[in-house]
DNA sequence: GCAAAAGTGTTAATCGTACACCCATGA
DNA sequence: TCATGGGTGTACGATTAACACTTTTGC
């Protein structure tokens, strides 16, 4: 579930997307244009993870790393430059290919980040399409937490929220009773805010 | 609730203590030693926060300024050297001196990691001396959260996690019923760790 | 019919919360 | 005696967890 690109320095290295900062540009504004410049989804949640602990030096000087994570639909995800539309692959974190120990850290960093985030934010949204059922909803929290929840329990839990607005659509071929649609309130999400838990 | 440290550069500004990297130090080491520098109580809990957004840039070059936070127990501080000892005040974090806005920033954002990180570690345990009653622990919480809680309630929770060994001794001269004294398991922290959850 | 997930209902156990109440100490 | 916090008990309501059951679809 990871975005990787295939570095410039090696062939058949893969990375993480990232680049220098430009001009006075500041961290914030420079993962979001090297966001920007791999998808044209500008839903996506962003936050900094952290600085790699060890500078890389080259003959010309020092190299540091700040590291960012962001929460991207993979169906939104739409690559923007023809640049890149060949050097990008989706990976499952448990499977990821041989990356430098600093990519590697940068990314199980972000991971816990992201667990702890998930309770705090209304992430498992941005991760979603705009219409999701209540149970792709439910897969996806087991996945990033790693838990197990009861359906019924778990449906009951996430409507009380009150942040699921039902789209009065149904999925389609599916090859059970078809689930009911529903898409997440953002104008609600913005009156909480402050005291949202999302504690399951 | 904070350490600030006198800045060399203007008389009468405060600033977060701090110093550049020496050599090939990694910044997690520099954090260390800046602490070391000041304190002698090497029991503290440290974390990194955030970067700046800004570079600050001057004739020379350009600045960048990474966050660390600290958790020390005010008695245990001891300042170590005697060039510091003039320089060095605790602030309450509601009425902190004039700061640059980049200190003021990280201050702000350190103290909601601290927050953050107070259900998922021991901080707590960190703030306080080695002996503490279990009120005390509830008056910290009480402050970094800003919560209040039930006393025999939170004295029954705070017991039930198996974290706090009795010491079998009383406060003194306090004028009221004197509080039993308890220390913190960290042996058995150690076996938790991972599903430690401290949710108050 | 079968499998799979949708959705509703129900219950017991657990937990949070709000108190009442007595205890021990210094002033 | 009073004020202050220490410490135990308890009772009610809310939340959680477990699982039984009916529904709707494709194969």
């Amino acid at each position: 579930m990871l975005l990787l690109d295939e570095s410039e320095l090696k062939k058949g290295q893969w990375a993480v997307p990232g680049d220098g900062l430009a001009g006075d540009e500041g961290f914030d504004d420079g993962a979001a244009r090297i966001l920007r410049a791999l998808s044209r989804d500008t839903t996506a949640y962003m936050e900094q993870s952290r600085v790699t602990n060890e500078l890389e030096h080259f003959n010309k000087g020092s190299l540091m790393t700040v590291g960012y994570f962001s929460t991207v639909s993979k169906k939104r995800f739409v690559i923007n430059s023809s640049l890149y539309r060949q050097r990008i692959l989706w990976w499952p974190l448990n499977q990821l290919p041989t990356l430098s120990l600093i990519h590697e850290r940068l990314i199980r960093r972000a991971f816990v980040q992201l667990q702890s985030q998930v309770s705090k934010q209304p992430l498992g949204f941005y991760l979603l399409d705009n219409q999701f059922t209540i149970f792709q909803l439910q897969k996806l929290l087991e996945r990033v937490l790693d838990k197990k929840y009861d359906r019924p329990n778990f449906r009951r839990k996430a409507l009380a929220t009150g942040l699921l607005e039902p789209l009065n659509v149904v999925e389609q071929d599916v090859s059970h009773r078809p689930a009911k649609l529903f898409r997440f309130n953002t104008e609600k999400y913005k009156l909480l805010e402050r005291n949202f838990k999302f504690s399951f």
